[in-house]
DNA sequence: ACCCACCCCTGGGCGC
DNA sequence: TGCGCCCAGGGGTGGG
């Protein structure tokens, strides 16, 4: 379940693997891996036959790759989505959807998924940022991101705060695990209506999200399920330094009461019923 | 303008 | 051993 660090590694793969290349042919295997492609797959394939790949840029948890024709391939990994630079003789993974060729045949691209989460599509004029794309917030470890506003933004909100750390035209970025972890770090918990929160509450919460990110980051990301890897093929870490996500019935790190796990939002929340007391009036 | 339920999908795990 | 069910869940969409 791909995530900002996630997807970040990613992206740095692909800067280390695809930039710079000339794409020679593109072949879709799967038709539900092009998506939000008006023209359909095989236009999908011709834009991209013949184009150089200038860079690789990400948002959030969306990634693309910029072309010299102004175009951009841009695509979101859902939850299963790999984006593998592998070498041509490789024999192809069983959920292999779309496979790049460089005209300098090396080393392949290829978009393999699972669960057909995720897919990839060609925004016409897009290199700068994706008109598709644009309604997603910057997230917390771009530069530009306006901590002020995102305050203001959570503040305004009518909803519980986990809602809100996982609206991504909000903050981008966020997902299941990592707005677990930082709720349990503030600690804070899920279903508190984000009207109730100071201003200072909501400035720490965004650090320890940082926090959680970044350190996520230097660990590869994490790799839960098994279901993210780096382009390289290499899985994540940063499970392993998990406090509250998935552990369910296990000690809280800080003082000692079982995590307990709560259905929300179609998914689990994992907090720590001592540390993280539910709000008198929460947002469920 | 904002909020939220619903749906897309496959494989692993588990109970019977 | 096999079947059926549940679960993982991001984000687009459409209704309220």
């Amino acid at each position: 379940m791909p995530e900002l660090p996630e997807v970040e590694v990613v992206r740095l793969g692909l800067e280390r693997g695809v930039v710079g290349r000339t794409i020679d042919r593109v072949e879709v295997r799967h038709p539900r891996a092009v998506r939000r492609h008006e023209a359909g797959m095989r236009d999908f394939e011709d834009l991209l036959a013949g184009r150089t790949i200038t860079g690789a840029q990400r948002r959030g948890k969306y990634l693309w790759l910029p072309l010299d024709s102004g175009d951009a391939v841009t695509g979101h990994l859902g939850m299963s989505g790999q984006l593998l630079v592998v070498p041509p003789d490789k024999q192809d993974e069983k959920h292999l959807h779309i496979r790049f060729t460089f005209t300098d045949g090396g080393r392949e691209l290829r978009f393999v998924d699972q669960r057909t989460f995720g897919g990839l599509f060609v925004v016409a004029g897009g290199a700068e940022l994706p008109s598709t794309i644009a309604h997603i917030a910057r997230d917390p470890v771009d530069p530009a991101f306006d901590d002020e506003a995102f305050v203001a933004g959570v503040r305004r909100r009518k909803t519980g705060i986990k809602r809100a750390l996982l609206d991504q035209t909000l903050v981008s970025g966020i997902g299941n695990i990592y707005a677990d972890e930082a709720l349990w770090r503030a600690p804070l918990h899920w279903a508190r209506p984000t009207e109730t929160l100071p201003r200072p509450v909501v400035r720490e919460l965004l650090e320890h999200v940082r926090r959680v990110l970044h350190e996520s980051l230097a660990a590869g990301g994490t790799s839960f399920d098994a279901l993210y890897v780096s382009t390289e093929g290499v899985s994540g870490l940063f499970e392993r330094s998990l406090h509250a996500y998935g552990r369910e019935g296990e000690p809280c790190d800080r003082c000692g009461t079982p995590i307990r796990r709560d259905a929300f939002m179609n998914r689990s929340s994992f907090s720590c019923p001592r540390c993280q007391p539910r709000p008198r009036r929460g947002r469920f």
